[in-house]
DNA sequence: CGCATCCCCTGCCTGC
DNA sequence: TGCAGGCAGGGGATGC
């Protein structure tokens, strides 16, 4: 479940009980997810301190006090669950109870704050390592993303830099994580319909110094930052009955306007569009032809 | 260099 | 019911 609002949904479902929490105990079922985990992973973890949970992009950091970052990434099918200590335990109130663990249990970690947090990706497209917090953004897996979308640096200003020259689909520079880092493919799709830019149009056609371009890029800008914000307002989306760590389901997915509503009516007011499906670079693109151009 | 294609993996849904 | 095919919220390697 893995866009950038479902990630921040589950730093946050994670924060109360990880932070300042000490890892007891780390238990790995498996040798590697999407590449092997780093050597000496559970030594390096083992009786650290979490500092705090933050998050870049779609990743998951865990700041430890031994000056290492623990990474996590969720991939396609991966989430965290949190269970309670035992049935007496103050968290029984609020988690899942202690249970056998199941298929695709491949990560577990017991903290001092009595929680056992488990890591389930059935695909294996996640991954984890450890990383020198100093560093940190140099490192081969952060060295080339681009910038939040939710920080200052995006505006329509960065987001015509970006396009200039590109010829490639907003969909593709929307996609790509060198550019603009964490928005997939739901939210490419949604942020589109709002900006009410077709997913085909040439990424260059916002660049500076061609017509209507800035107030394009601006629209676009200001689409992306809205829908991800809204999306985390909202817990995030729960696709297939993904759920959050805490037990609870994301509610944004039925705010989705395009994404998988193919055949559905536009909901843009006086839009007699229906939402059309279409493929680019090998994923699903859902748009209206009538009032995105 | 930028871009399209393929691949990693499992599960679920559809249609025959 | 079984099976094949297609599809899935990501990203990296490869080849043109």
């Amino acid at each position: 479940m893995p866009e950038l609002p479902e990630v921040e949904t589950v730093r946050r479902g994670l924060q109360p009980v990880m932070e300042g929490a000490v890892i007891e105990t780390v238990t790995v079922r498996r040798p590697d997810l999407r590449k092997p985990f780093p050597p000496r992973f559970r030594q390096r973890l083992t009786g650290r301190r979490i500092v705090s949970l933050g998050r870049r992009a779609k990743y998951l950091l865990a700041d430890l006090d031994s000056g290492e970052v623990l990474v996590m990434h969720l991939g396609m099918s991966g989430s965290f669950r949190i269970e309670a200590d035992d049935d007496t335990s103050p968290l029984a109130a609020t988690y899942y109870r202690r249970a056998p663990l199941k298929a695709h249990d491949h990560v577990v970690f017991d903290l001092s704050s009595g929680a056992r947090v488990i890591f389930n990706d059935p695909r294996r497209f996640g991954l984890m390592d450890i990383v020198q917090r100093d560093g940190l953004e140099t490192s081969p897996l952060f060295a080339r993303l681009g910038i939040e979308p939710l920080g200052n640096a995006l505006d329509g200003a960065h987001v015509a830099a970006l396009a200039e020259g590109r010829v490639v689909s907003l969909k593709a520079l929307l996609l790509d994580q060198t550019k603009i880092a964490g928005i997939g493919n739901i939210y490419a799709c949604e942020a589109l319909w709002r900006a009410r830019l077709s997913p085909m149009r040439l990424a260059e056609s916002l660049a500076t110094a061609r017509g209507g371009a800035t107030v394009r890029a601006n629209r676009l800008a200001d689409s992306i930052r809205a829908v991800l914000e809204e999306a985390i307002a909202a817990g995030g989306s729960s696709l297939r009955d993904h759920r959050q760590a805490d037990g609870e389901l994301g509610m944004f997915q039925h705010h989705f306007a395009v994404y998988d509503r193919e055949g559905e009516p536009c909901q843009r007011p006086n839009c007699r569009g229906i939402v059309r499906r279409t493929v680019q670079s090998g994923r699903s693109t859902f748009y209206c032809p009538v009032c995105q151009k």
